[in-house]
RNA sequence: GGGCGAUUAGCUCAGGGGUAGAGCGCCACGUUGACAUCGUGGAGGUCGCAGGUUCGAAACCCGCAUCGCCCA
């Protein structure tokens, strides 16, 4: 074995052996255990969330296939409509081509095309971080199989009346030329104005105030709006306006939808191009002027001038125009809500079309009541609430989308626009007994989510009655960010329930989101995105400054970025491999809170891995001559599987409680401060000593690798690729058969391990050793130097301590020799360490300072006289006494009593220290 | 406007009615046959502010402040 731990030169290999052997499909005859991966776009790149959360679904998905459970994690890549298309077109631009030069067909093939090219690196990505799925069930959304579910659900969802076709006001994307679903649209706060317009009664009785901040929607206003017990315009309603520019007539009407004191307490109503002013536009059958193009440029509809002019240019004209007529009362600054298509950027218009629509309330009902019941589970908890803030409000789902790549729409008209909807044309035919008839397949594809939402039943090859189904539906638990809870995590339980008659999975793991060192979310545009694989392989400055400012969409942000870059990193970023990034990770996941990704942290794990390998190079050189015979075992072996077995506990309880952070925080601290601090150092006395018996020295040797390899298991789920490469050295000295560790059983809790004894006298060595080191650490004495050491009071345990472990303490502690002071011998001037009421002499013959000797005990006096008081203060407190646990009180007394002990003897201590000056 | 979360050591974060924790960073010493990606010792915090409950609050309750997110 190298002296370090070289990631690079393991990872790959171990992984390909894994995958070859076909490790990762589920077998034995175990209790079902599944995930399905959240499916990436299948076009796009490994981005932290995605490292994040597929560290979190392989820990899960080791720690159970090790438990014996029968495990499948699902992979798959999603097709991603508009992001994937976008994509398309812009390659298609760079050509000076557009998608309409190609053709529909073409175009689609285009992007099959691009998605053969491009669609192998997100998977191998994916390897790189270890994760165990079964690439041999891997499925895409647009596969034939799903495609065909998808229509399936399309079609039965339609005959019962729950996809229905509609004109209603959409979010229209206006470059995208698409409808959008509520969720993809995303406001925001934006500087604006808002403009105070006179329109004029057509009685010639002046004129009444409205307020806008959007002008350019006027021309399209069809009545005034005034609340219903507001005096000021009481008598108005049913009144008519002359609306400016347009000439048209509108009437006044009465809603208490209008909020008086908002501006004048007059609105203008365009309720062809606003949600709200839809709503009361149908209250009152107000007219629906549509007044734009799908370009969001102003149509036929508008007086001629106008006709033609983008939606800002449009703006300004008429401001300008209303001004000149004197109709411009005034103009406010005013923050503005603002919204934007999440894909494209630009501001989404509410626009009157045709649509499908999901009616969702049927099927929010049951997924509401699957929540509430406890038959789906929400980790952290309090995302429930999230859940059902969502659902108990939501609206009907727009799901066709004016795109070409996704779920070509199911349904046919014929010429006089008659809908059939079918599973295609000929079924289409047979199902409504059409003959000759010319029929023509709606243009529109599926949302993307429409597709997603199948996903748990869909790959497991339903509509088919398939083995898979039987065994992996209901998924085990889902594990995702609580972003796409409303996107996807609610639309699978409501399509769970309705075509599978059961909850997709029995729990939903919300994690946070993986931020930059600063909180700042990590986006492109803000130069702060870190690569997983760049952690892993490691990147120098340039090629990251290169790869951040590459492809600005704004190339002014390049310099700052390249800046900012240059600051942080100011060598690149070091080579962590795929083990310590996985560390990091699980060590931040704690619950409900958004995880700054810290440099820090990475590195010290990785050093953790050095750790582990070397603590197996030192055991795998001492167990080479593993023989067998008489076994004894010391009380160091005892102790230490004493402690292991108490780990393994921890283990199993923090990560079926998905409390990685906390399991990884345990294991962690046993490997390095118990095992590799304690246990190996005080293995070497028992080995290297001529003293020990050869059944001393096997019961250690075999209790070094029985550790080991337990621990090697222990840490599997966490840190695959280096416990896999240890073990395959370590199994054959521990004469385990099996050919990966991924397979062998996880570690489980053996009572029998516990030895309260061995604990005790290690924990009486460790204290004595820690007391020696103290004196040499602070006393400046050279770590190389021998003390000596004489008990003072010891009891009878201490001496038959002091006697069985006395190689220990020689050897560890650096202890020349360890002697009893005898009954009236006078102790020799020294320095001091207590060890419950022995105390450990060091003789300070030219060793030690006075002085310092005197500073350093002074300093233990105080800090136990501070504590000595605390006590005292609440055992004189009569209310404590009487209301406290008796043995909260009990503990207390006896801690006081203890601190006395000490101070008396810290006291004398240092009174002889004065005797000598 | 409604809701959720956060505020603990210089930094990143655990914890949680009775003794304040980790990693990194910092100071000092050290090449001891696993590991300098290391070892040993040490310094460092009135747990955001103000009330309340309690014998006892960093923790529970109420309010406030600051930051962040979600929904309107």
């Amino acid at each position: 074995m190298d002296k370090t731990y070289q990631p690079q030169a393991i990872e790959q290999r171990i992984y390909d052996r894994w995958e070859k052997s076909g490790y990762f499909a589920p077998q034995g005859e175990g209790a079902p255990y599944c995930i399905v991966i959240p499916p990436p776009n299948v076009t796009g790149t490994l981005h932290m969330g995605h490292a994040f959360q597929d560290t979190i679904m392989d820990t899960l998905t080791r720690y159970h296939r090790m438990k014996g459970d029968r495990t499948l994690w699902q992979p798959g890549t999603d097709h991603a409509g508009i992001a994937t298309q976008m994509v398309v077109e812009r390659l298609l631009n760079a050509e000076g081509k557009s998608k309409h030069d190609l053709g529909r067909e073409h175009f689609v093939a285009r992007v099959w095309e691009w998605k053969e090219e491009s669609g192998g690196l997100i998977a191998q990505q994916t390897r790189r971080l270890g994760a165990s799925v079964d690439w041999s069930r891997d499925r895409f959304t647009m596969d034939e199989g799903l495609s065909a579910a998808v229509r399936k659900v399309f079609v039965q969802l339609y005959d019962e009346g729950l996809i229905y076709r509609g004109k209603r006001l959409v979010n229209w994307d206006p470059k995208l030329h698409t409808a959008l679903s509520d969720l993809e649209v995303l406001t925001d706060d934006e500087d604006g104005h808002l403009w105070h317009f006179r329109y004029p009664l057509a009685s010639g009785d002046g004129h009444l105030v409205v307020a806008t901040t959007r002008p350019e929607t006027m021309l399209g206003d069809s009545g005034v709006a005034v609340h219903p017990e507001d005096d000021r315009y009481r008598h108005l309603v049913g009144q008519e306006i002359i609306l400016p520019l347009v000439g048209r007539r509108i009437p006044v009407i009465a809603d208490d939808y209008v909020e008086p004191e908002f501006g004048s307490g007059c609105v203008k109503m365009t309720p062809a191009h606003d949600f709200n002013d839809y709503e009361i536009g149908k209250r009152h059958n107000l007219a629906m002027y549509n007044i734009f193009t799908d370009d969001a440029a102003l149509n036929d509809e508008v007086p001629e001038r106008f006709r033609g002019m983008e939606r800002f240019a449009a703006r300004k004209a008429i401001v300008a125009e209303l001004d000149e007529l004197g109709l411009l009362e005034k103009v406010e600054d005013y923050v503005v809500k603002i919204p934007r298509g999440d894909r494209s950027g630009v501001v989404v218009e509410p626009y009157l079309t045709d649509q499908w629509y999901v009616k969702i309330e049927p099927l929010a009902k049951p997924a509401i009541e699957a929540v509430e019941s406890g038959r789906i589970r929400f980790v952290p908890e309090n995302w429930s609430k999230t859940y059902f803030e969502w659902m108990y409000n939501i609206q009907d789902w727009c799901i066709s989308r004016q795109l070409w790549w996704g779920h070509r729409i199911p349904a046919w008209y014929d010429d006089e626009g008659n809908i059939y909807v079918g599973d295609d044309e000929s079924a289409v035919r047979e199902k409504y007994q059409l003959k000759s008839i010319a029929l023509r397949q709606d243009d529109d594809v599926l949302d993307t989510w429409f597709s997603s939402a199948l996903w748990p039943f869909s790959t497991m090859g339903w509509p088919e009655k398939t083995d898979e189904l039987q065994q992996f539906y209901p998924g085990s638990v889902l594990v995702t960010g609580f972003d796409i809870i409303f996107f996807w995590v609610a639309r699978m339980i409501m399509f769970g329930l309705k075509f599978m008659d059961d909850v997709p999975f029995r729990e939903v793991y919300i994690h946070g989101l993986i931020r930059d060192q600063d909180g700042q979310k990590m986006s492109k545009s803000k130069g702060n995105v870190l690569d997983p694989i760049d952690l892993i392989d490691g990147i120098d400055l340039e090629s990251l400054v290169e790869k951040r400012t590459r492809g600005m969409m704004q190339d002014h942000l390049g310099p700052k970025i390249e800046k900012a870059t240059r600051k942080h990193f100011p060598d690149g970023i070091d080579q962590f491999g795929t083990d310590a990034l996985r560390l990091t990770f699980a060590a931040l996941a704690t619950t409900g809170r958004d995880i700054r990704f810290d440099l820090g942290r990475i590195e010290g794990y990785k050093n953790f891995c050095n750790k582990l390998w070397n603590a197996a190079r030192y055991v795998l050189m001492n167990t080479e001559s593993l023989d067998t015979g008489d076994v004894k075992f010391s009380s160091a072996d005892r102790w230490i599987k004493s402690q292991l077995n108490k780990v393994t506990a921890d283990m199993h309880q923090h990560l079926s409680a998905y409390r990685l952070d906390l399991a990884l925080h345990s294991v962690y601290e046993f490997t390095w401060h118990e095992f590799c601090d304690w246990y190996l150092e005080l293995s070497k006395p028992i080995l290297q000593s001529d003293d020990s018996s050869d059944a001393e020295k096997r019961g250690t040797r075999q209790t070094l690798i029985e550790v080991l390899e337990t621990i090697l298991r222990l840490l599997h789920p966490l840190m695959p690729f280096v416990t896999e490469e240890i073990w395959q050295a370590v199994a054959p000295r521990a004469s385990i058969a099996g050919d990966t560790i991924m397979l062998r059983p996880y570690p489980e809790v053996t009572p029998d391990a516990e030895d309260a004894e061995a604990v005790a006298d290690i924990e009486w060595v460790k204290q004595f050793i820690l007391g020696i080191r103290q004196i040499r650490g602070e006393m400046d004495i050279s770590p190389g130097k021998a003390l000596v050491v004489i008990l003072q009071g010891a009891s009878e345990s201490d001496l038959r301590r002091a006697a069985t472990e006395e190689n220990l303490l020689r050897r560890v502690g650096r202890v020349e020799s360890v002697s009893t002071l005898d009954a009236g011998e006078e102790p020799p001037a020294a320095a001091t360490a207590l060890l419950g009421d022995m105390r450990l002499l060091v003789p300070m013959k030219g060793l030690i300072d006075v002085d310092a000797e005197r500073t350093r005990l002074t300093k233990q006096l105080d800090k136990v006289k501070a504590e000595l008081e605390r006590s005292n203060n609440k055992l004189g407190n009569k209310n404590f006494v009487n209301n406290a646990p008796p043995d909260v009180v009990t503990q207390e007394r006896e801690r006081i009593a203890e601190f006395e002990r000490t101070i008396a003897q810290l006291i004398e201590q240092i009174g002889k220290l004065d005797e000598l000056v």
